[in-house]
DNA sequence: CGATGGTAGCGAAGCCTTTCGCTAATGCAA
DNA sequence: TTGCATTAGCGAAAGGCTTCGCTACCATCG
């Protein structure tokens, strides 16, 4: 039994979850040719898989399509905002924003990307 | 297996790593009266879990104290940037700066974590 | 000395996640 | 219609995480 964050994605649920945010709503087909790309899985565990997200609410579908339809119940920004949140707030209990960016800071930021930044900041400083 | 990659600490080793965090090196004593509090669990458990964890490279154990002294294997940032690395990985696939400060935009952050971050990016910027 | 209390560990139970085999229903072609 | 492919689902197996009971060890106290 989860506690704190309730019913975080596990790994696969995840990896679903991205396929369905990448590909937008699709039917099992669609996300099943993903996924098996990726780790070899059978066309049933697929299935049952989306049938176990649907429980959790991780997924909706849309019953009236044939076959039926499948789609991501949070969005992609709204899950980061969430997972990171949690992550946060389990690991670190110091600046998160500075976190954020040294972490970033390692990877590859372009000049546009930077300059994003700069305006967000911008923005979040003006309405708090 | 747990989500955001390969050798994830799970929520109870999570717990246990935010204690020893807290806590500096401890024996297990120590470690058992926090996590016992907060879920109520065996001391048994508590040394189970750890035997766990000094197997997965997650706690280091110093032998020659007795009682048995433990530590956190990482750094809480170094912990912290770790996740959140892989967090972008398994979400965004990848760059994700903007995405994530998005993420982030909607929480609150004080003049001087986004003056911080500002630096940071000039930093950032300054040396590529 | 034996008894007591704190420390350490093993193995197995119980639960959750992930996987799949088997079954059924549906649609389409021959 | 019969046969085949596709779609959907259930239940159970396999494996991982978490928990604890039981055992053993080692000091120290009486």
């Amino acid at each position: 039994m989860r506690e704190l964050g309730s019913s975080q994605p596990t790994a696969v649920e995840l990896e679903i979850l991205r396929i369905l945010w990448e590909l937008g709503p699709s039917p099992v087909r669609g996300i099943h040719a993903r996924l098996a790309q990726a780790k070899g899985t059978n066309y049933s565990t697929t299935v049952k898989m989306l049938s176990v997200m649907l429980a959790k609410g991780l997924v909706k579908r849309d019953d009236a399509a044939s076959p039926l339809v499948y789609r991501a119940a949070m969005s992609r920004d709204k899950a980061a905002k969430k997972f990171l949140n949690e992550l946060i707030e389990k690991v670190y209990e110091g600046s998160a924003m500075s976190l954020v960016l040294h972490a970033l800071a390692g990877g590859k930021a372009s000049k546009a990307q930077i300059d994003e930044a700069r305006k967000l900041l911008d923005e979040m400083e003006g309405k708090p």
